[in-house]
DNA sequence: TTTTGTGCAAAGTTTTTGCAATTTT
DNA sequence: AAAATTGCAAAAACTTTGCACAAAA
């Protein structure tokens, strides 16, 4: 349903009675642009200071909070607390899982589905209704285990 | 290797150039007997009150950090932002996944390997090198399921 | 014009740190 | 005795909130 553009998350916005503003529209300009980008609130700020120098760390995170209902953003926290929000790519499904390198702290995104039968499993044996999941492995990528000279095991 | 009782958690400081304290000791004592629950450093410190009325918050903290740097707990913060503790099972596997509930916050514990063969696929595919991982599924349990009204799908 | 949103500053939370005193080994 | 650990209080880091003013519908 939600699309990855501007136009139709701003008719998603006020769909639901929410206004359209130009921070609002900024702060989305930024989530298409940095797709791939786990940006916190505050990185967010950062990225918005040189075209809106006048928004207010508190309207990013206002934004991103009604972005994160409206099901447009998701909001991961990894084990260093800090809250980042990533663009879903579909409505319904939910196909986004990280690879978190804890040598040199890179995130990469996987978008596939790995857990269609596990969440079935999940959902007929604990009687528990899945509407979401947190996937993420934590491990060394590529170039840190080539920094390291790691042989393959 | 580290098993989930306490002598072996102290042998197990105590060979890493941990010292003994008192304080350690209540903390791993409390990380055993609420194994099942997913307490954060200040639930940790409340329990601790009536046993160690002294003892500080941040000791407390500092401990979490040792024994996760140890692998015997594993740090876990979910969208919530707030950090949490879990006793590991064993200290190669790491089979611990959550089920947490959007309606009461309640948090469900599952222990099987639902990954082993997608984190082989990660490996492959992507030459990440997989050390851990994190699993939540985020829904509604049964019993807010039953409170709700909802009809099977 | 009514309602919602904004920026700012202040307050709230959770976690970390510096340091003198204390405890472990 | 030497080294590590503790409690306390202060600081830091991140997020939320109150409010008067401004902007959107």
């Amino acid at each position: 349903m939600i699309e990855k553009n501007l136009g139709s998350i701003k008719t998603h916005l006020q769909k639901n009675g929410f206004k359209l503003t130009p921070q609002r529209e900024a702060i989305i300009q930024i989530l298409l642009e940095k797709e791939k980008e786990h940006l916190s609130a505050e990185e967010f700020f950062m990225c918005l200071k040189r075209t809106h120098p006048d928004i207010g760390l508190a309207t990013v995170y206002r934004t991103l909070e009604i972005l994160t209902q409206l099901n447009v953003t998701k909001k991961v926290v990894f084990e260093d607390g800090l809250a980042r929000y990533d663009l879903r790519r579909e409505d319904s499904s939910h196909f986004h899982h990280h690879l978190l390198c804890m040598e040199c702290g890179k995130i990469e995104e996987i978008y596939e589905d790995l857990l269609i039968d596990i969440e079935k499993d999940i959902e007929s044996r604990y009687r528990f209704r899945v509407k979401d999941h947190r996937l993420t492995f934590h491990g060394v990528c590529l170039e840190c285990q080539k920094l390291k000279g790691e042989a393959n095991e």
